[in-house]
DNA sequence: CTTTTTATATACCGAACGGTATATTAATCT
DNA sequence: AGATTAATATACCGTTCGGTATATAAAAAG
């Protein structure tokens, strides 16, 4: 691994465990074992590190999911897809997926918050749409599209975060697809099933 | 207002704009007209002042959250009343809502997440026992309690959410009984209703 | 009317912050 | 081989950080 590719990751595992704020240049660069100005030559500041981060892992996922609701038929499947996709991202790093979660919920006035915030405009429009595709065939939608993709996100998002309160560090292996497929059910048909 | 409720007021609106991480100690007292020294004499210390800022706004809506759950005969119903508190909750205080749920998602070792963890373990834990106790009515849910409780708190927290997404200052009115009902008959019945 | 307690301010501490000017080494190009 | 560029280090910048030693004014208690 070169110290860039060094570096980001230091980074991501500091800013996972102690917050963006929190986290110092100089110990950055102490647990990779280089000095300030080699951070800086490579990503120009703190917040230029964060940035190309999310910019490297972020942009696969938000991808997959607009091929997902592109090509998606029923909202049944398109919704399904998304929860392996969703699942497939967390299981990938979930430092990272957590690290971008706190990130989404930190201040408005927070640069770390500006830089996530793109990404999660883009994906919540994605799903948007592929509520808005189906709006016709559901009569009882009324304009509650954007409700449906908050919520739809939200709870693949909770279960995710249960996951990881349970077992932070992936000791018990991966998420089945039938669980995946378990939580989207509730979201579409409710607890009564 | 005396002044520790004028620093705590203070610090709350610093707190929800910037992050605590990201407000300085001078910052908040300045905004207040006052000294450090006076922080430090009510506070103690800087995240002092944060759990006491917490303890003083959310018990009250832990223990209406109990005493929903304690007096509840069906879980439909018990799940009507806690929407409302939790709407209720968010209405009253609308940066204090939105600052605990940052520190919710702030960092593991971040002390301010450590200072609130313990209120969400309580809430999460009550809603839990709503759940437990229709566990044999439910036929289906065969362990599924705390998956449901952490869905349906997130689904109310999703719809609030948005509606601080879309207006954060409440410029809008508040939120009416029936589209708490209509988020809370989404979690039970799905969308297709 | 003292004495004590409560509440506030001035002025300071060492440490850590993000960032940089400058030098040096290692690799690449001509 | 010589010139250039890329990659790294040493040593430093001014600023802000959380926190405190000490003094003082105001209020309460005796």
């Amino acid at each position: 691994m070169n110290n860039r590719a060094l570096l980001m990751e230091c980074a991501k595992e500091l800013f996972y465990a102690k917050g963006y704020d929190a986290v110092g240049v100089q110990e950055i660069v102490e647990r990779a074992g280089l000095t300030k100005p080699t951070l800086y030559y490579y990503f120009g500041s703190k917040i230029g590190l964060l940035k190309t981060l999310l910019e490297t892992r972020f942009e696969r996922y938000l991808s997959q999911v607009e091929t997902a609701v592109g090509a998606g038929s029923d909202i049944r499947e398109t919704l399904y897809r998304l929860g392996e996709i969703s699942c497939a991202f967390y299981e990938e790093d979930r430092q990272f997926y957590m690290l971008m979660m706190a990130l989404l919920y930190s201040a408005r006035k927070n640069e770390a918050y500006q830089a996530v915030r793109p990404y999660f405009v883009e994906l919540y429009e994605s799903v948007v749409q592929a509520f808005e595709r189906e709006a016709g065939k559901l009569g009882n939608m009324r304009g509650r599209q954007r409700q449906f993709a908050i919520g739809f996100l939200g709870t693949i998002h909770q279960y995710l975060f249960l996951q990881w309160e349970t077992d932070p560090e992936e000791s018990s292996g991966k998420i089945g697809g039938e669980q995946i497929a378990s939580v989207v059910d509730q979201f579409m048909y409710g607890i009564f099933t």
